[in-house]
RNA sequence: UGGGGAGUCGCCAAGUGGUAAGGCAACGGGUUUUGAUCCCGUCAUUCGUAGGUUCGAUCCCUACCUCCUCAGCCA
């Protein structure tokens, strides 16, 4: 459940592209692909990514398809592949068709290669993983010519086929394309395109022993797939002229164009695969989804949504410049996208005892669960002798400003009556254990008579509350970029207080939710029942998804 | 110091030879039995810097500065 509502696109160069490649009749329909390599969890770059390649697809009425880059099997499993498809069906996108995979093409992709080396633009080649650093020169010097380069179709041939059969060791040998030694661009100097690695893949198993590069299988896989535009992050730019000199001199008719856009930076938080990876082997975060992860499923068991997350990429836009965008950018649309949806429900996370000492019994009344949306339904609001407010809502000394609870002033209970404290009751080291305080009867649904009471806090009736395990969760990383400073181990800004567990009260009416179900604590945020370890009508687990917009602790903090 | 990119408000981001959209944040004010939401208003004489072309430049030209990126048999 979401809001539906769709903003127009916001205009990027792609769709410029797109949009005049259109018009010039280049295209009657656009096709796009999101090409994962199944080796992790998907995270919220590649959420912007899921975004730009399927709402381009959706916008322009084509396709996208979704493609796993399986070329290096020792890092891939079925594992992540399987996780990768629920997230993307998660976002809210269908790709087109059935899923592809690069490993669909290792025939076809084999068969260009003998293609190339028929061409002389291909050779196997001899040299180390050493010696081939070596001979590649820098980025400021030209590279040389390998002694095996001059070798002939037929003899690479035959290599070639030996290689596929399995006669030599792992790394005794490599196909490469013939392009330029002396390049400008070090990705034209001869890349390798085929590499021995006796590993098992998890869908061709051991039929091979040896594997396409990236930058080769890429651009065929795009053609024989008829994608148009291949859009891919900046760091891909300098592989453009590769993937074009593949195609331009392979058979195949369709020639996809590829366009980089940069990827996404958020504040205080990282999205490298490797560091993420990381932090799951070094139980720095309880996993994956770990609700402080950016990935994926782990903002999804936050309790984010799936329309947020799409409203948060159609906000930071695309483009080829550098940046970092603020946390308050996701939080403002996940936020948007739950006002609207989430019940309206009490829960109390830091209990303070209060004793109404005029009121005997119990009572009840029906309340909204949403202040906008009546159709969301209502339910029972239970006053009684004992209740627990927040802490927080409670100074014997009201400060400048106070529009809650203080000794001798009034406040509303929300859905219920006005209260006055008369007795704040303390232990021996001077805190504040219990109020005892008195309502005024004749303000059950209308205001009190003579005088304004402005502050409007909640509460829980003891008899009636649920106790509930409240997870609260704050940034992962301290700074607002964690990995910036290559000579600082970005662990060092771990946050220390990411989660606190606490143990807190929840009104009657959440008792049997079903794992993530979202609702709004009124006045301390949104929260979302866990996918995990929530148990209906058992042991009731929250997370704190994102606060409310708070601009009294603002206030407070600046006074 | 080679190649490839990028520099427009605190953070994102449109835009174009004709006089700077929008969002987020921020700041004022109104409504409110959530200090939420909602509503109203304010927020770049200026587009990395310096020159040049032009009636007119953020957009064209030149030079410079800053940042990112590339030397895997990873993707």
């Amino acid at each position: 459940m979401s809001s539906t509502r769709t903003p127009a696109p916001v205009s990027n160069f792609i769709r410029a592209i797109i949009d005049a490649d259109l018009a010039r009749g280049l295209h009657n329909r656009i096709v796009t692909r999101f090409p994962p390599e199944p080796n992790g969890y998907l995270h919220v770059g590649h959420a912007k990514s899921i975004c730009l390649n399927f709402g381009l697809a959706e916008d322009y009425q084509g396709q996208c398809n979704l493609r796993f880059d399986d070329t290096n099997p020792e890092k891939e499993s079925d594992e992540y592949a399987q996780s990768i498809q629920e997230d993307v069906r998660w976002l809210g996108f269908q790709w087109s068709g059935d899923v592809h995979w690069a490993s669909d093409y290792f025939d076809a992709l084999y068969d260009f290669a003998v293609e190339l080396i028929n061409k002389g633009l291909a050779y196997v080649d001899d040299l180390s993983a050493e010696e081939m650093r070596e001979y590649r020169g820098t980025l400021t010097q030209a590279g040389r010519n390998s002694p095996y380069r001059d070798r002939t179709v037929a003899e690479n041939l035959d290599l070639f086929a030996r290689m596929k059969a399995g006669e030599y060791a792992d790394g005794a040998k490599v196909l490469r394309a013939k392009i330029d030694m002396a390049s400008s661009n070090i990705n034209m100097r001869d890349p390798a395109i085929y590499r021995i690695r006796r590993a098992h893949h998890i869908r061709t198993g051991d039929a091979w022993c040896i594997y396409p590069m990236y930058d080769y299988t890429h651009c065929i896989s795009d053609a024989l797939e008829g994608i148009t535009h291949s859009i891919c992050t900046l760091e891909f730019e300098d592989h453009r002229p590769l993937y074009d000199w593949v195609l331009d001199n392979l058979s195949i008719a369709c020639h996809p164009r590829q366009y980089e856009f940069s990827r996404l930076e958020l504040h205080y938080t990282i999205t490298s695969k490797r560091k993420l990876l990381q932090l799951v082997n070094n139980q720095q975060v309880s996993g994956w989804d770990d609700p402080r992860m950016p990935t994926i499923s782990g903002m999804r068991r936050r309790g984010y949504t799936a329309a947020g997350i799409r409203e948060f990429s159609r906000r930071i836009g695309v483009s080829k410049s550098g940046n970092s965008v603020d946390m308050a950018v996701m939080e403002g649309a996940i936020r948007e996208d739950l006002e609207a949806i989430a019940p309206r429900v009490v829960a109390v996370i830091h209990p303070l005892r209060v004793t109404i000492t005029n009121f005997e019994g119990a009572a009840e009344r029906e309340a909204d669960f949403h202040p906008q949306h009546p159709e969301l339904g209502s339910r029972v609001v239970s006053f009684g002798r004992e209740l627990v407010i927040e802490a927080d809502d409670f100074a014997e000394v009201a400060p400048p400003g106070w529009k809650r609870l203080s000794l001798g002033g009034e406040v509303r209970l929300r859905h219920s009556y006005v209260m006055r404290c008369d007795e704040a009751v303390k232990d021996e080291a001077g805190r504040v254990v219990e109020l005892r305080c008195s309502i005024d009867h004749a303000t059950l649904g209308k205001n009190p008579e003579g005088r304004k009471v402005r502050g409007v806090i909640h509460f829980l009736s003891c008899e009636h509350a649920l106790p509930a395990e409240i997870r609260l969760y704050d940034r992962l990383f301290t700074v607002p970029a964690p990995d910036a400073d290559k000579e600082v181990d970005f662990c060092t800004y771990l946050n220390p207080r990411s989660l606190t567990v606490v143990p807190g009260w929840v009104e009657s009416s959440v008792k049997d939710a079903a794992p993530e179900t979202r609702y709004q604590f009124e006045r301390l945020g949104y929260f979302c029942s866990d996918r995990r370890d929530h148990q209906p009508g058992g042991k009731l687990v929250f997370n704190r998804t994102v606060t409310l917009k708070d601009s009294w602790t603002k206030e407070a903090g600046s006074l």
